[in-house]
DNA sequence: GCCGTTTTCGGCCCGACTGTTTTCAGTCG
């Protein structure tokens, strides 16, 4: 069951749309966003705060506050419920598509009788949007375009919905009786971007498998049971769990580590490893590493471990297993030392209120201290992020006044360093001059606006930025969202060649939806010998924990500690930031 | 709906880009 926060975060998110698209007030729709993102945010379970108590969180007023309780009380949101009963489901979700924003969407409704993405397909198709105001050929072309980049990305979810609802499973299935190991498997054990179906595999006497599924079949977060078998349940989860599928399998202990490696995959990986076994006289499926001649004989059962270490192979850490050439790495005992969570000591891209952030400098910094951190910079938006209260010249100039302030107070607890994030021009212009980036000790160069650029002017644009003196990295280089937006399409070879050249680093930017680089554009990067940074552009409390998903990634790629800025020492950081400036 | 008051209602961010509406509205960031 997700948390008091998340429902009414939802709650409050799904009021904002709906109010969008009747035509509501529009500063009304931004404060039941903000309420919902200040709620998803909030470290404390609402129930736990005092009523007087939530009044004084920005973001939450009267309004908010009431119905907060309201929902404490009841469960329920009464004018919520009025407001979703009085738009159908697909005609909010249409807000999902690129380009179209309310008043299309209450348009295409209203006047062209859609209420549906579905329906809006076949109505381009079959032109009967004709003529309807605000909708001429090219936007009907462009919406078209959108709806198919959606669809191809499928029934696919990002790896921060999907991870989340994996361990809250594991957490409730672990301390059962009988369960003796437990893990994720699949796309999500390696860390893909997207994650199709969650597969969960137990590790359980035959005796206790049935007990054992009883309990994941009647979850709270399950929506519909799709199965239930002695070996075998799936189940959908709850929209708060965004429709996941989740599989469980529980196998006898002594098959563990085979059943793992089946599961995990990938199937071309998996595939290379058969091959190998077979050359060598072995049989591999999901229960063994057996005689090729006789099955009964098994060989290697219990660990992955052991079963690679009998085929001749070093360990192949889950991340690497999509048939990248890992085999022959492991062979000859070459695989990378992979980065791992706690190699991180540092973030070099992150927001305060300055800008669109949600905390001040000192919350921001403190946060990191507790985390063990050695240093954070402070990089807020330029000015041309005006939506995001970007800083103009001027107020750059306070604001790294007021960064070195923090810094001097909290010297000794972490280090604080003044930065920004700059914008990347359509042309290839930074947004503030050379003399103010000159002033900062971390300038981290990104691409905003007109992310739909040709692949030639997006290339020049972003090696115009990484020429810049100034530039310490480029921050989310292509400006993608996983699942909802291409970005750009620059010549990475060429980026990583120049940005090797001048001794700058590629950003990894953690958060979930840009995953950007992405795995296979960092690889590329470490082959070019180019330092990778993994930052989590966190803008408040809760986001400095999108780390994992960069981790992971940067793992994918096949990246060390040794590859990854946030990994140096504070001396060997500072040493390394200098010689970014030439 | 939130906030901050010259306490009880007015302000709440705005520039670039795109497509289309020939003078601007919608969307994005």
């Amino acid at each position: 069951m997700a948390s008091n926060n998340a429902q009414l975060a939802v709650i409050f998110q799904q009021m904002a749309d709906v109010n969008q698209v009747t035509g509501g007030n529009r500063f009304k729709t931004i404060a039941l966003e903000k309420g919902a993102r200040v709620l998803k945010d909030f470290v404390k379970d609402v129930a736990d705060v005092e009523p007087q108590d939530l009044l004084q969180v920005e973001g939450i007023g009267k309004g908010i506050a009431q119905k907060i309780e309201e929902f404490l009380r009841t469960g329920r949101v009464l004018e919520h419920q009025e407001m979703i009963d009085a738009v159908p489901a697909g005609v909010l979700k249409m807000l999902d598509i690129p380009g179209l924003g309310p008043k299309g969407v209450a348009q295409l409704w209203n006047d062209g009788g859609v209420e549906s993405i579905d329906e809006l397909k076949q109505k381009i198709e079959d032109c009967s949007l004709e003529g309807l105001k605000g909708f001429g050929k090219k936007k009907l072309e462009k919406l078209q375009q959108s709806i198919a980049f959606a669809e191809k990305a499928g029934e696919r979810t990002n790896i921060g919905f999907a991870l989340p609802l994996a361990l809250a499973i594991i957490d409730v299935l672990k301390d059962l009786p009988g369960v003796q190991q437990i893990d994720y498997a699949g796309s999500l054990r390696r860390g893909k971007e997207t994650i199709g179906d969650i597969d969960l595999l137990v590790g359980a006497k035959e005796k206790d498998a049935a007990r054992i599924m009883d309990v994941f079949v009647g979850l709270e977060m399950v929506e519909e049971v799709l199965g239930h078998g002695a070996t075998k349940s799936s189940i959908r989860s709850t929209d708060d769990f965004r429709n996941i599928q989740v599989d469980l399998r529980v196998v006898d202990p002594k098959h563990y580590g085979a059943a793992l490696m089946y599961f995990t995959g990938s199937k071309e990986h998996n595939v290379k490893v058969r091959e190998r076994a077979l050359s060598m006289g072995y049989t591999l499926n999901e229960y063994a590493l057996a005689d090729k001649d006789d099955k009964t004989k098994q060989v290697e059962t219990k660990t992955e471990q052991a079963i690679y270490r009998k085929l001749g192979l070093a360990h192949i850490a889950p991340e690497l297993r999509e048939d990248r050439g890992e085999l022959a790495l492991a062979e000859k005992d070459d695989l990378p030392d992979l980065i791992e969570l706690k190699d991180i000591k540092a973030d070099l891209h992150t927001h305060t209120t300055a800008s669109d952030g949600r905390w001040s400098i000192e919350e921001n910094a403190l946060a990191y201290a507790a985390r063990g951190y050695h240093t954070v910079a402070i990089t807020d938006h330029s000015k041309g992020q005006v939506q995001a209260n970007g800083l103009d010249d001027k107020r750059l100039v306070r604001h790294i006044e007021a960064v070195r302030k923090v810094a001097k107070k909290l010297e000794g607890k972490i280090t604080v360093l003044a930065g920004s994030e700059v914008d990347i021009l359509a042309d290839g212009s930074l947004d503030y001059p050379d003399e103010l980036l000159a002033e900062l000790d971390v300038v981290v160069a990104s691409p905003h606006a007109a992310l739909s650029q040709e692949s030639k002017k997006a290339t020049r644009r972003l090696l115009d930025a990484i020429a810049n003196p100034y530039v310490t990295m480029i921050g989310h280089p292509t400006g993608r969202l996983v699942l909802r937006r291409e970005g750009l399409s620059p010549d990475m070879e060429a980026l990583c060649k120049a940005a090797a050249g001048r001794g700058i680093a590629l950003e990894i930017n953690a958060n979930h939806w840009r995953l950007d680089l992405r795995d296979t554009h960092a690889r590329l990067a470490l082959e070019h010998g180019v330092r990778l940074a993994i930052n989590t552009d966190a803008h408040g409390p809760a986001d400095p924990d999108q780390l994992p998903y960069g981790v992971l990634t940067a793992r994918r790629a096949g990246a060390t500690k040794n590859d990854v800025i946030n990994c140096m020492t504070a001396a060997g950081l500072k040493k390394w930031l200098k010689s970014t400036r030439g």
